[in-house]
DNA sequence: AATGAATGAGTGTTCATTCAT
DNA sequence: CATGAATGAACACTCATTCAT
């Protein structure tokens, strides 16, 4: 139940995030995502891209400055199409409840729809600490804020527990989601990953101890 | 309040699961888990390893069969040791409940008292999937069936929700631990990791919603 | 005294023995002098000579061969500039010790004028000995025929000592200026090239070695 | 006739600057010079040289720290060598007039030694602006002193015109020398440089111009 | 056991040249 | 004539691994 008319289904697939059509600069970004997603970032020839792209290899440098930088761009371009995905899904929903379970659902969705990409962003992202503070104090921060933002939202409509750390309950929140996707990833088992939301939601929502079904009132 | 007693500090203090002295073999995987931790794996250099270690080039290759050997004995020492020092701990233990906070303090304290471990566990282990799969399939999965295993006992003791899916309130457990260390790697301030347990944990048993706070209402 | 009116600013000035309007070759081969001389030849890109010219990579391969064509064609038009000039500056005069004088004059002139021109003559031009010899035995054999001729008229005329090789005080000629040229390119200081013509003269003509002021016959 | 003992076959034959035996260094180098001779620096490959020495292409990086450092290399021990053996040369020498012609002979005869030798030193050295500044101002100019020396010493001495200016004179001096060498590189006739000495000095010692036999004629 | 010199396969990147527009 | 995007051959340099000592 609930969750009915939400279009899960974008219009615009997750994995389309570039423009599927000519444009070159975008045909070397997908060809690096299944590149990189099949032998890892330190594993993939620039020639590897620049042959599943069709192209020359000198034409991977012609859009891109290095091969660092089509890592790069991959994991800006999927981060920024995700936030305004989430963005523009939250906006119309009022209870930040039901918009953290919107961000849940969306963030497994996404990855869910694309084995390549979640790998790449699963794994790759993390090639270096260099290369992931970039991203943690920039691209992934904005993510992350926008979580907090939504938890916070939630304490003052008295939806969560004024007493819980806001900054902590984000690290959870995609902690768990994050986990749940590395493993999709490494199962052979291929159920859809956003399957995972409902329950990796409850149990966030309602913690592992049981609410004491209170009083006698149960038992009567 | 509680666990006054239980020795934070093992004896054996978890940068030394590895005997410190003298063996070689041991030197060197110090050696391998500064480097790696200070230049990643891929750019770190065999002959880095050696020179920290204070042996030839070859000699590494006494000990070890190659590089990515290096990294692999790195984890599983790090993830034998761990789960020993797990399984003893929580051993005494004989409420699940306190069982499943001391693993993540313990978790939190052991990569949080060598900044180099932790980032070799959090980042580097990432290398590529291939490792992970390895891992995930081995060691990794021992650690997490520990876990699932006390909170299935928790589920029949009654402190747990018995409707919660152990497999995935393990992953969601681990998930949100694990983030709290990938983010005390990359954060500057330098907050003793273990200090996030406790907070953790009250999100993790108690959820992000406000129990009702019963009474009257429910009957209402 | 003398060569009072000797035009040593020819109303063409050296720099522009490519006709400066226009003509798109000429831009292009000027844009090359440019370029070799602030990077060398092999250090430079045609794609530099292109933006240097404002025109487009392609351009340059309407009008030369290849890269080579490139300086080959600079170090001709050079050549053929300068052997039309020295030719037309010394038909006038009559002596042949005026003459190599005249030579010496406009040689480090014309280079003292253009350090990017002087750069490319005294250093590009030997960027390979097949590329030398294509000049040492064409263009520059021409120039050198011309100071041979100069000097063998000296013989003749009785101003130069009749048992000096001709070949060999060509190249002794022509290798002092040539040393003084490469040698002003590289010093800071930027004296006018041409006011070494004078003493390097001074010295050829006469030699290291004082005249026997001769006895008291002088003053007899 | 003169110059009778003077041994122009120094025991350590000038091609043999580099002990021939056994040290890599110096056989990596030795092949450096025959590369660079036969293709010129810029279409040498690394690996020309590595496969010329008989070392593997790693083995090149062992010696030298790029291929850059072959070059200069090549040139500081050239340069190094010369400059050792002139001065030796010299040094019994009484007559500044005999030290120069020394020089000279000595110039011309190493470098007659050893066409490749003489390729790299008179052709590759300039192969950027950069690396004849980085020469000139060190290795080069101490030899250009020692020669300044000489010609000051013989002006004291009243071998040479008091008036010539010894800096101008030196360059006259190298220049001549240094196009006596690149001609005859480029020469089919293999004459031996070393017989140019000779007339070149008779030409830089007493001029083009004759000396007035003085006497009657002028009276006349 | 230990060494470290030697190896040589491997790859990111450049850039002269072409050609469809 | 002019363009400049695309090409792909070429190459300096690195570094995991070996092995004679």
């Amino acid at each position: 139940m609930a969750r009915p008319a939400t279009p899960h289904t974008t219009d615009k697939p997750v994995a389309a995030m570039l423009k599927s059509d000519s444009n070159k600069h975008d045909t070397i970004l997908r060809a690096a995502i299944t590149v990189f997603a099949r032998n890892g970032y330190f594993n993939s020839k620039v020639s590897d891209v620049a042959r599943e792209a069709g192209v020359a290899d000198g034409t991977v440098y012609l859009y891109f400055k290095n091969k660092d930088d089509l890592l790069f761009s991959i994991i800006t371009a999927m981060l920024d199409s995700f936030i305004a995905q989430v963005r523009a899904a939250i906006a119309p929903l009022t209870s930040p409840l039901a918009q953290l379970r919107e961000i849940a659902r969306l963030h497994l969705d996404m990855l869910g729809r694309n084995r390549d990409l979640a790998v790449v962003f699963e794994v790759e992202i993390r090639h270096s600490t260099k290369f992931m503070e970039e991203f943690s104090t920039k691209k992934l921060s904005e993510y992350l804020d926008l979580i907090q933002q939504v938890i916070e939202a939630g304490q003052h409509a008295g939806e969560f527990r004024p007493e819980i750390n806001p900054r902590i309950a984000t690290k959870v929140f995609f902690g768990a989601l994050d986990e749940m996707a590395t493993n999709w990833i490494l199962s052979r088992r291929r159920k859809p990953l956003a399957d995972a939301a409902e329950p990796v939601l409850d149990l966030l929502l309602y913690g592992f101890v049981p609410r004491q079904t209170v009083s006698s009132s149960s038992s009567a």
